[in-house]
DNA sequence: GCAAAAGTGTTTCCTCTACACCCATGG
DNA sequence: CCATGGGTGTAGAGGAAACACTTTTGC
């Protein structure tokens, strides 16, 4: 059991929805070398006392000023010659927000902060390429069977905005109305009395994603599924 | 960036699987304190120059004797007490052998090395019940989605072993005309000129998983799904 | 009144499920 | 010949997919 000089860190890839619409991730221009200049995912170095969540939070806010809402663990990566100064593990996060969080202002390690459609992404530091493709692999595959999207929309919002959500995600048209009819029926949408217009077109009405319904459904036995 | 003081572990979660039926897991005795004597997932120090994986490969054959057969990332466990002497982050893996590689030895740090049935554990040290019952999710999960139950069996057996094996993990009767049909529907199953015969009954057709045909199959877009 | 987006039911198809009897061998 | 496990087909139900027109608003 020999002394080792492994440093830890933990990096955040957070995804956000425009209605443009696109699916978009914060990443950050670095500051310092090694990578001076290139854009990364935020994230850095994890302190004796924190866990790894806290880390991550307090990376995120002082490097984007991003609040995450929802955060969960993607994949610890440990290759050997992953950063070129020495010996560095990261665990990696994946997080989504809403667009009403997106106030973002660089800051700490950070030159610059900004939203990259993940269609159209600049070159990225160290192995954060692959990061963030395992990142968007997962995101694709978990809003199929676990009802996240949601964390992506505004708190209320009209019901084909969750459809091209799951249309921009997929990477398919979806039937608007066998979509809206299994949605609806798992029973976890309210349904509110209230419009919004868009400027053209008919006003739709606002959803509300009942979370702890879900969960209660989800002890039933209920299983989201797209 | 202070000088970090946080040291690296991998843990590993192995599967076994005998046609009692029953699943085991593969636990050692602890040599040395924290925790001598108690039961624990085998696992130990990163070292500097080694990837995770070798890390993990490493530490199995040492403390145990196996060698593995599948190998995947589990989830890394990071929190603050969870060793009582240091602040220990360790990345569990997940992994399955086959029967025929049940040729366990002690060593190492470990005084002693055992199956044992994941319905009936001893005590555990450090959050080790919680990798397990974190690995154990993962497996009863994943056999529904990817085909790596066969990674359980011999290389070739027997069907009734295969439905024997989910029948135990999905811990439910499973009907088996219908598992046979939608098993052989896949086209990833080859059927052997060989039978075998447990005893009493009519002696078995032997199987065989073939992968290269199930990635052929999956790269056409054929999904496994039980 | 027209352009733009929202809302809504029915039919068809196919997959999942339920279900029971004969077969091959060992003792 | 009997006990034991292996092997097989079909019918009915339910969910998924295909499909087009009406409504409400802004301009």
């Amino acid at each position: 059991m020999s002394e080792q000089s492994i440093k830890l860190t933990v990096d955040a890839v957070v995804f956000g929805y425009e209605s443009i619409p696109k699916i978009s991730v914060l990443l950050v221009k670095r500051k310092y070398d090694p990578f001076q200049g290139s854009w990364a995912i935020p994230g850095g170095f994890v302190e004796d006392g924190e866990s790894l969540e806290d880390a991550v939070s307090r990376e995120l806010k002082e490097e984007t000023g991003v609040e995450i809402g929802y955060l969960e663990q993607l994949y610890t990566f440990g290759n050997l010659d992953r950063d070129p100064r020495e010996r560095i593990v990261s665990v990696a996060y994946f997080g989504l927000v809403r667009p009403d969080t997106y106030k973002i202002s660089a800051a700490s390690d950070a030159q610059e902060v900004s939203w990259f459609d993940i269609n159209n992404l600049p070159k990225l530091a160290f192995d954060h390429r692959e990061i963030l493709d395992t990142a968007i692999k997962r995101l694709r595959a978990k809003i199929t069977y676990e009802p996240i999207g949601f964390e992506l929309l505004d708190e209320r919002f009209p019901f084909s905005d969750l459809e091209n959500l799951y249309t921009t995600l997929l990477g398919r048209e979806i039937d608007r109305r066998n979509f809206r009819k299994k949605i609806m029926g798992f029973g976890m949408l309210d349904e509110l009395d209230q419009k919004v217009s868009k400027g053209a077109g008919r006003p739709a009405n606002l959803f509300q994603f009942n979370k702890q319904r879900y969960f209660q459904l989800k002890e039933e036995g209920i299983v989201f599924e797209i």
